[in-house]
DNA sequence: TTATATAATCGTATATTTACGATAAACGAT
DNA sequence: ATCGTTTATCGTAAATATACGATTATATAA
């Protein structure tokens, strides 16, 4: 982003485009993707299904984690991943309010 | 992005992704609030209302412009810009078909 | 012609993103 | 206790993004 005026800008706006920050990168569109078609989901089995090394899918889960697109719960030696349903439903929200809108060019 | 590797996944997914990075920036948002509120909309005017300068704007325009979400008409000395009402649907339809898949955790 | 207005582009500084390998931490199995 | 598995984090290199002022290009007005 690099010397962000992010602050001046209002709650609402913020949060569409940290919603879209996060949605921003194929890889990760792919990861939710794999996360709604499997049940299990441990980062290894994600890392299979990618062209990327597993730290880097880690970075990719991380930034979707961050915004809450996707939670992580501890399982022994794994990491269960899955979309969080609640804030999958609040982007859905976001995205449609704002790209309802139309314009009489 | 950084040694992108976007050519490795489908085109869905980087049609997608690149929405999304269009719409990752809380001014490029408020553009397209602007846009869509107003009826006649220079660049002039949305720099008045962004706290940004006029080359930032135009910058922001540019990438609006890049992926089809926002089209500019040049009108005398001015250029009128308007949202892309098909790719504006193309957009909410892309991000909802996405989003409307659910996990069952 | 000259001046003004509008918007794009250039040059540049800085921050962030993406990617990887290496390493660390935590757990389970031997 | 040691080894293998899984995942996070560190360090780093290179590409992109953000922001600005200055400049350029084009069109209108004086």
């Amino acid at each position: 982003m690099a010397v962000s005026k992010a602050e001046l800008f209002n709650e609402n706006e913020i949060l569409l485009a940290d919603l879209a920050k996060a949605l921003s990168h194929p890889a990760r569109i792919k990861i939710l993707q794999i996360l709604t078609d499997m049940n299990v989901c441990m980062c290894s089995d994600i890392v299979d299904l990618l062209p990327l090394s597993q730290s880097t899918v880690s970075q990719h889960l991380k930034e979707l984690k961050r915004v809450g697109l996707v939670q992580g719960e501890i399982e022994g030696q794994k990491v269960c991943y899955c979309v969080n349903n609640k804030m999958i439903e609040k982007a859905k929200e976001a995205f449609a309010k704002l790209l309802s809108h139309v314009c009489k060019c």
